[in-house]
DNA sequence: ATAATAGTGTCTGTGAGACATTATACC
DNA sequence: GGTATAATGTCTCACAGACACTATTAT
């Protein structure tokens, strides 16, 4: 027995995007075994001399066609065994959010991807242990949205509160007291910042446009209501 | 290029225990090249056939001899690409929080194992990233107390509301009003139950003595003091 | 008695949840 | 006018922080 067996390692990434108050998840059709034609996670083979970080960018870039704005975080690494049958391989997945990208894909790797609504895209019989890694990324991204300002990750440089807003019910699945949240968020010290421009693309008065602030941690939290 | 190349995976562990009102972390003395003679986290390779959460469970019990009553959950994974001077090595870490143990270590692979109090080694220059995993250890475990009953796991099974705080004391490395605490983790539902029996081993009047409760996830949290 | 720790009680301010009301756009 | 969304305000209750006080042991 080696001291240090040969192991593969990938990078897997769970990229979540909020669009028409739907949580989504970007997927992709597998074209070889093993599991040809089930849906997976994007990801791929980490390079010789490339970082784990640097090769979550790259996998990132190469489905999206997009890295600048969009927040990436590691998520947990997998590697049981038997998890791909054709060798011992051990996946550091990481968590991807990105505002509304301005086409689904295009070209190249990314030929075969579709964005599923994440809840449904768990009953799907995804290939290797993905549903367990994409179940962990949604959780990951449902609680980060209470204690950190991350739900301005979803949304485009300029925002109205009715806009961050839509981003928790969407992650969150539950409706929030629109007058409650306006309160919290616009008296979170650094959570949001005016830009003192105003817009009414959704009807209705128009509203303020905020920019997120510098804001790392949210402390009180936001905290979501209980499922019931 | 292969497309798989070959990674060598290990596991290393950042083992806290709470003695005498601090916050102490298992080291080891490394006994070969590369940074021979300095102090590191326990750690090793993962086998071919080992799951990671087993190979962390192997190395916990070969450094303290205890693997029953410990907490274990992962933390992060390492893989700058030149982080082993050896070889291409990805390191899973993994947070173990475990009660005062009976022996510091005994035999084995644990001959040159070390306690030390974990603020203090992270100016030890430790071998490899490991003043990076330790740090992240740290924070976790300071973040988890907060929102989690896993304070419960720095102490024996049956303990007293002064040792828990006394533990809280520790790892954040501030002291708390008992008044108040004593209000909070008596009146969280679930967090600790009492057993019935009583101890006066700290001196004073006897205090009743509590085991962890089934409560999960502690809400509203146990939030740490504003740091000055 | 003194010291030490355990446990209970009181007051107060912050902030979340539940609502009402007003403001400003489009039709 | 009606309808939509934005923004502010009010009331109440839960709870954290600050701090006083009583209880029970050992020396």
């Amino acid at each position: 027995m080696p001291s240090h067996p040969p192991f593969a390692v990938t990078v897997d990434l769970v990229i979540l995007t909020v669009r028409a108050g739907r949580l989504l998840v970007l997927l992709v059709e597998r074209g070889e075994q093993p599991y040809a034609g089930r849906l997976a996670l994007p990801g791929g083979f980490v390079r010789p001399t490339e970082d784990l970080e640097s090769a979550a960018y790259r996998e990132l870039g190469e489905e999206t066609g997009v890295t600048a704005g969009v927040h990436l975080e590691q998520l947990a690494s997998y590697g049981a065994p038997q998890r791909d049958p054709r060798m011992r391989t051990v996946s550091v997945a990481w968590l991807a959010l990105a505002p509304d990208l301005p086409e689904p894909v295009a070209g190249g790797d990314a030929a075969h991807a579709v964005w599923v609504e994440a809840t449904e895209a768990l009953g799907r019989n995804l290939a290797f242990d993905h549903a367990n890694i994409l179940a962990d990324g949604i959780e990951r991204a449902r609680a980060k949205l209470e204690y950190t300002p991350l739900a301005t990750a979803f949304c485009a440089p300029e925002f109205t509160v009715g806009q961050l807003r839509a981003v928790y019910e969407a992650v969150w699945g539950q409706a929030l007291d629109a007058r409650n949240f306006h309160r919290k968020v616009t008296g979170a010290p650094g959570f949001i910042v005016p830009t003192g421009h105003s817009t009414n693309v959704d009807g209705g008065r128009p509203a303020q446009l905020y920019r997120r602030g510098s804001l790392a941690v949210l402390n009180p939290p936001l905290v979501r209501p209980d499922s019931p």
